[in-house]
DNA sequence: CCCTCTTTCTACCATATGGTAGAGAGCGAT
DNA sequence: ATCGCTCTCTACCATATGGTAGAAAGAGGG
């Protein structure tokens, strides 16, 4: 065949992203995956040995994609807990909003087997510890209302997370998912956390 | 048979919740059902003609019952809003830390196909506009911070639910299940949303 | 030209799953 | 007793799905 090395790869990571994240893992086959590639279903495992591999390859590459979104929105941010919480809802909102998928899977993450899960929490506990060593010193400093950093980064996330996940949810208070609507959600998010934050 | 009417259906309804909830609808059989109620799958069919038709009795049932919940809570309330959002936060938080998957359920909304959607949505829809006029009126009445109304709601559904339905970021924050950890995170859910909302 | 390596596909297979058909068991009414 | 109703079960079935085996088809080196 002609296709660069690794092309066909990419593009059921991609697909398979898209599908687990917006239906959910067991509710994908590997024939769903296959159709949306263009391949069949034995080229999908010959990349990946088994279905469950496929998920440890799709999982590892999200995790590794939004923690370089984070990482990159946070340094590019002036050293201020509010506008680094501002510049980083801005940095996830956009991924988020284009491929929905992507903190569906995240989410998805909690109904998985715990090896899976405990995986990517291992995966992502270095950057819990540095957001909540740093959240605990902005408080210490006075510039976040004094509070358990753990559980208001948890508590961040769930919202961050949450409102990205659920079109449902959003569709039920009459939000309109046009250019407009997405610069009130975007600016509606940022006012909530910020205000939760404030000293 | 012997066992009270309604007995068996009650029972794989719950069963159902707790399944649905917590690993997702494709990925749980009718012979998980069956297995976890101690019936034959058939027994399932008998009381429920098809996997779907189940599903939609577990979606109505559940939207019942926490809205059972939610306005017991605000009924109970005194007249102010900051003491009704947080009188809902303990409402909700008790059923939802006790059966996990009762708001997984609810969140499994946003994957299934939009005739289900569709159908929670009209079945939530008063409790929305409601809550959604009551926050507008408080909000210019100077109670409440101003904001979309809309958006408000949304964003802390998206907080409680978020929280309550991923023990994965919860363990990734080093959070611990005990009834002392409960009664903080309570505290902290409370504390983060009064926050966001006050003026 | 041919050998080998990589990549993709066709042909199957075993199992799991949603669902159908119908039998049997308890029980109240006639 | 027996008829009928409710409820649960055993026996099957068709299909979908994850996965195996191995063939074909290019491409590059000798």
């Amino acid at each position: 065949m002609v296709t660069r090395k690794g092309t066909t790869r990419a593009s059921i990571l991609e697909a398979s992203v898209d599908l687990f994240g917006s239906r959910g893992f067991s509710a994908v086959s590997l024939d769903d995956i296959a159709a949306v590639v263009g391949v069949a279903k034995q080229t999908v495992l010959y990349w990946f040995p088994s279905k469950d591999e496929l998920l440890e390859a799709v999982l590892e590459q999200t995790a590794i994609e939004l923690a370089a979104v984070i990482e990159a929105a946070v340094r590019s941010a002036p050293d201020e807990p509010l506008a680094r919480v501002e510049a980083v809802i801005k940095a996830v909102l956009r991924p988020a909003v284009r491929r929905p998928a992507l903190l569906g899977l995240v989410r998805e993450v909690s109904r998985l087997s715990p090896e899976h899960a405990e995986r990517l929490t291992t995966q992502v506990q270095p950057f819990v510890r540095r957001a909540i060593d740093y959240l605990a010193q902005e408080m210490q400093a006075g510039r976040l209302r004094t509070a358990d950093p753990g559980l208001v980064v948890a508590l961040s996330y769930a919202t961050v997370t949450g409102i990205a996940t659920e079109p449902t949810a959003l569709r039920a208070v009459e939000w309109e998912a046009t250019t407009a609507g997405l610069r009130r959600l975007r600016s509606e998010l940022t006012e909530f956390l910020l205000a939760a934050l404030r000293p």
